[in-house]
Formats: structure tokens, sequence, C-alpha cells
RNA sequence: GGGUCGUUAGCUCAGUCCGGUAGAGCAGCGGACUUUUAAUCCGUUGGUCGCGGGUCCGAUUCCCGCACGACCCA
């Protein structure tokens, strides 16, 4: 048996001392009539003669935050979803039994409070707990972190965030905003129309995206499974199924690096529109982030790390070969030689094969000398087919798709393009895929008979789009990390992760 | 995968360059105090210095490896 801290002993013997007084350590029946939020929106702004005429009786539940405690009596923080209160707690009016029981509490106890509100000669709102109105809820066994630095151990915020979130009000705001975010997303798709689905996050095939799936098998059906890497083929058979309208927010799953912008689950909205195109969905994207930003800022504008974003519509619109030329520096007819291209692409230390096609030698290019300085909002636009497996093609530029990434403080944010619905030019694309991945590429779309099945009984034209929630979350709360907008993001266990993955061999390579 | 930095008390941090087994604040514990709010005042407990090796009479400190994390790069 390993030694207990000091601090732990302590406590076991004060559950020890409440218990023989005869003192329930987690009861279950205490009813809460108020929050902090609705006492002091209530009460905060009057004066304390007009707060000595309110004889109403309120009862808070909360956690123990702070106690300065002055003997025979004290003033307490609690705090609850909504904030915190601060009441005070005299030994002549508790009772005996109660102050006692009150000495005996912890900061971090959940406990209980009743009682009517008075101002302190310093003009704060406080509870007068009334006779016996302090009850224990639920003990807590270890101390908090500091309260004044709180915490700041990332490690310790992300592995344990309930920490995390006890002791630093401005998380518990960000993942407020983050609900808010999803929920002004939703309404807005909502009023246009567009039903919300879900669609499976366990395929047999990963498709619907560039990337390399996890793996996993069900036992029954003795069947490999993927999880999704995208919702997008299933989405699309729902616009054929003649939903018209439809958007999915939900987790995708990457096998993929994990960075500050990349979490290997992650949130995306997908919505598809029967009858639109691409460019239809770039004045709706500018509505939807605007619409957003209103709601939050009442401003099209927002600071970002230190940066300005203006989101006043209409935004920069550029090709992905000009943004290239432009911003990125290169000889405009350097781009039709697919050698000096190459050349170019090894000297900015991309690695490229010979089989890599010219559009995706040119994407690596753009990703290496343009993303990172797209800050302003800006559309990029007519994409190669190459890296486009499922989007249109574009009417007269038969090399190019009709699509668009979205880019904001030089991340890509959103990916929307006008859908590829023949099915024939679809097989093309899929076996082009394929080929790919005979050359290595793991990331290829593989082929997918259903989904040209599906095709092939006419879809709709349509446009679709994908939304990174986390990026935006990450935007609109100036997170510098998406570990920071997700509640739990992925960390390597503790004990080390090598013994798990030699008994858990995974079939990816 | 590579580079840089980090890991010391429950928490926030010193100390390590220049080797002699550790300090502060908060929390805790004891005492005083019934309008404080990082309450105050007096006293005080608490540490396998991330883990494993090596060098050395002696390692938290120097060297090597490993684990975990952060940032950057791929």
């Amino acid at each position: 048996m390993e030694e207990e801290s000091e601090l732990l002993k302590k406590r076991r013997e004060k559950i020890d001392s409440l218990k023989a007084d005869g003192i329930d350590l987690y009861p279950n029946d205490a009813r809460v009539g108020d929050t902090t939020a609705s006492v002091s929106e209530r009460f905060g702004p009057m004066v304390p003669e007009e707060l000595e005429k309110i004889t109403e009786r309120f009862t808070l539940a909360g956690r123990l935050m702070a106690v300065r405690d002055f003997g025979k009596g004290a003033f307490i923080s609690i705090q609850d979803r909504k904030g915190s209160l601060q009441a005070f707690l005299r030994k002549n009016q508790l009772g005996e039994k109660t102050f006692s029981l009150f000495k005996r509490l912890d900061i971090g106890d959940i406990i209980w409070v009743a009682g009517r509100v008075f101002k302190t000669r310093t003009g704060e709102l406080t509870i007068d707990v009334e006779e016996n109105g302090l009850r224990l809820l639920s003990k807590s066994l270890r101390p908090l972190p500091e309260k004044w630095h709180g915490l700041t151990d990332v490690e310790i915020r992300y592995r344990q965030r309930h920490l995390d979130l006890i002791v630093n009000p401005e998380v518990r705001k960000v993942f407020h905003q983050r609900s808010r975010i999803i929920s002004l997303i939703r309404r807005f798709m909502e009023e246009r129309d567009f039903l919300e689905v879900e669609t499976p996050m366990m395929q047999p095939r990963a498709g619907g995206a560039v990337a390399r799936p996890f793996k996993t098998f069900h036992n029954t059906l003795g069947m490999n499974l993927s999880l999704r890497i995208a919702p997008e083929l299933y989405l699309k058979r729902l616009i054929t199924g003649g939903m018209e309208r439809v958007f999915e927010i939900n987790r995708n799953f990457r096998n993929e690096g994990i960075s500050t912008f990349h979490n290997p689950e992650f949130t995306m909205m997908e919505f598809y529109q029967a009858y639109a195109t691409y460019e239809d969905l770039m004045t709706m994207t500018e509505e939807l982030f605007v619409h957003i930003v209103r709601e939050l800022f009442d401003s099209p504008k927002f600071r970002y790390q230190g940066k300005e974003i203006d989101l006043t519509p209409p935004w920069r619109r550029l090709t992905v070969r000009d943004a290239v030329v432009e911003i990125g520096g290169v000889e405009n007819a350097l781009l039709d030689d697919a050698g000096r291209m190459a050349d170019l692409a090894r000297k900015l230390g991309i690695t490229v094969k010979q089989s890599d096609p010219p559009g995706k030698v040119l994407m690596a290019i753009f990703d290496e000398t343009v993303e990172q300085n797209l800050i302003q909002p800006t559309f990029v636009t007519h994409y190669p087919i190459d890296v486009s497996p499922l989007s249109r093609r574009n009417a007269q530029e038969r090399t190019l798709a009709d699509r668009f990434e979205l880019y904001i403080c030089g991340k890509e944010i959103a990916n929307a393009f006008s859908e590829l619905n023949d099915p024939v030019d679809q097989r093309g694309r899929f076996e082009m895929q394929l080929r790919e991945r005979e050359d290595g590429d793991l990331e290829a779309h593989e082929m997918d008979e259903d989904y040209i099945g599906a095709l092939e009984c006419g879809m709709p034209p349509t446009a679709g789009e994908g939304i990174g929630i986390d990026r935006i979350v990450m935007l609109l709360t100036d997170s510098a990390s998406i570990r920071d907008v997700i509640l739990f993001p992925l960390l390597r266990t503790r004990d080390g992760g090598e013994h798990l993955a030699a008994r858990c061999p995974h079939d990816n390579d």
C-alpha cells in the first residue's frame, strides 16, 4: 500500500469526524431553487436599503471555492454553472451544529446554502445564510489547484479537464461559445430549409475525402470497417433520394498527425443543396459567417492572435493559379511546364514522385507558398481535377474543378464544390485514384461501386460544402490550439503507448 | 519522424550554468479575529527533484537512454 499524502489523510480524518456526527457525505435530497446568476442579476443593481425589504429566501448549490474565515463568522464563495456568489456564515445565526459543519468543510466541497440577500460594506451582494442553512452535498477528497494562478500545466488541463473547468473560468467560456456557435449554425441551416441527418460513422470503405482512416472490425458480421473520414458519399445518396437539402454536424476521424490545428477526431458540418452551384455556396458561406460573428460580437470584425479579421462581404476570390503567382511569387509560365513545376516543388522541400499528376504538385506548391499568407477571408477557386475526385468539371477548363476552399488566418476553414453527378466521369476519377494508390498514395480515394450505383439513378445537380467547426471555434474564441476547443483532445496514455500498440497491431501500414 | 524547450510539495514557481540529497507563495494543519474578497496576523507539516542507467567519494544538478507534454519543422 502506497503512502497516502498528508492532505488526503487530513481529509479522511474530517470525513470520519463528519460521519461520527451522523452527517451524510453524499446526500441526494437537496432542492435548489436559484442560481448565482439569477440572484445577482436581480439584486445586484439594488442599494442596501432596498435589499433590506426583500424577505425572500434563496437556495443555491455549487462548489465551495474560497473561504475567508473570521473565527465566529466567514465569507465563502460558491461557484455554480452560471458564475459565483458570496455567502456570509455567522455562528450565532447558523447554530452551533451547522457552524461546526462549516469548520470541517474543505475548498472544493459541493455545498448547499439557504438565506436572504444583503450587501456588505464593500457593496458585494451576499447570501446571509440562515439557521441550518448550510449543507454538505458532496465531499471532495482532493485539493483543488491554487486559487490565484489556477491550473496552467496544459497536460493536466487536458487530461483532467474537470479541474480545468473548475478553476479556469475562461475555459468554461470557450465551451459555452462553442455550443453557441454550433447552435447558430444549426439555426441558420434550418431557416434555409436544410434537414439535419446522421449518416454512418462506421463505413465499409472510408470515402469522401483524401485521408487515411482508422480501421476496426465487426465481430458478428466478420467485417472490416473504417471510421469515417467524411460523410460526403452518404449525404449525396440522400440528395439522390430526393432530400434536396441536408446537413450533418458530426465527428470525422483521420489517422494523421496531431498539431495545433489537427485532432484525429474533429467536428465538421457538411451540407448539400440540390440545384445550387459552388458559387451559390460562396455567398451562403459569407452569410453564415457574418451571421455568427454579428450574433457573437455585434460586428463583422474580430481579433485572432493579434490580427484583426474583417468578414464583411464580399470576400476576396482568387484562383489557385493566380494565388500561386501573385502571393506565392511563382512565374506564371512555369505552371504550364510539369517538369519545371516539379523542380520548384523539390526546391521548396516537397517530395515529388514521378507519377504525381501536375495538379497535385501545383497544390503542394500552393500549400507551401500561399496558404499561410491568406489572412483575411479568401475563397480560392479553380482547383485541379487531379486533387478533386468528387468535384464537377469546369465547363470551360476541363482540367479544373468547380470548387473552392475558404482560408482565414492562413488556415483552411471550408471546402466546397459543385458535385460530380456524371457516373461515367466519376468511375474514371476513381480509377485514376486507384492508380495513385498503386503508386503508393495511401490517401487516394477507393473505388466505391455503391456510390456510383447511386449516381447511376440520377443525382440532381448539387453543390456541397464541408466546414471545420473546431477551426471556426478556434478563430472566434481566439484559441491558439485546437485542443483548447475540444473538451477531451487525444493524448498519449500516461503509461506509455508501446505495449498497447504491440498488443493491438494496426493494419494501416 | 526531426529539432528546441519543459517535467522540483496538492497547485504556481525558484534553485541546476559552477555536483555536497532542496526553497518561496498559495493550499493544508494549530492559534487570534463576526462586513472580508488573492482577507490579515502568529506558528507549522509536507518532496522516490518524471523514470532507468552511467560518471563520481558524492547527482535534483554533468552524460546517455526512455516516458509524457509544449512549440516549430516534415
